[in-house]
DNA sequence: GCGTAGGTTCGAAAATTCTCGAACCTCCAC
DNA sequence: GTGGAGGTTCGAGAATTTTCGAACCTACGC
């Protein structure tokens, strides 16, 4: 079975704007929530950022996204590692029509 | 004539997804956003977050709005003190439909 | 069993942001 | 012109965030 920890994440009803804006408010992990656009993603397998960036640090950029309620963190149920989620429809149904222009709007700028 | 400082403001073509974000990450400048909502206001009629709040401290607030492009903060032209106005027009040319549901949210909210 | 890939946590140092008093400026009323 | 209301800037200290190595853990391949 699998023993890997679980991560604490906020219900639906904890969700914070202000936390929400301010996870979103970092390129780096703008980018790893527009990863996730199509769907889950192995925490391994998702753009960090460049692969010079050391563990601990990426560790941080996905706790700062699962704190706010950005993204699901869980160990893979069918495999090693970590699956991420973006939680769209709990953002969306917390806060309407908030999450696509902001993870839109880089695809334009770059 | 009027003298009082032109402070600075980035174009439209400036304007940042991660400084807006962030401007907006804050309760307190995010009220001062919605205030703006329904058209330009005095910055001294603004809801300053309860008047308690030290002069310079309110200087800083709008100085992040407006450095991030989301207010404008001009002399008035026809009288005592600064307008301030909502860059609406600029950030929904450059992020479309991200403003709305940012204001909206917070009303929900209280 | 052993090594390694993938990942979290804990400190601590660096960088950024926040808060607010003091000093200063401009306009207006008187 | 004096005074005060409205507001910006500067500087310093407090608080928060970021970065990253070190230690540690689990699952897997061999």
């Amino acid at each position: 079975m699998n023993t890997q920890p679980e991560l604490p994440h906020p219900p639906l009803e904890a969700l914070s704007l202000s936390q929400v804006l301010f996870a979103l408010s970092d390129p780096a992990r703008r980018e790893i929530a527009r990863n996730l656009r199509e769907g889950p993603l192995e925490a391994a397998a998702c753009s960090a950022v460049a692969a010079d960036v050391p563990k601990s640090t990426k560790s941080h950029i996905l706790k700062v996204l699962r704190e706010s309620g950005v993204i699901r963190n869980e160990p893979n149920p069918n495999g090693r590692g970590r699956l991420l989620t973006l939680r769209r429809d709990d953002i969306e149904a917390r806060f309407p029509g908030l999450i696509d222009p902001i993870l839109d709007a880089d695809l334009r700028e770059s």
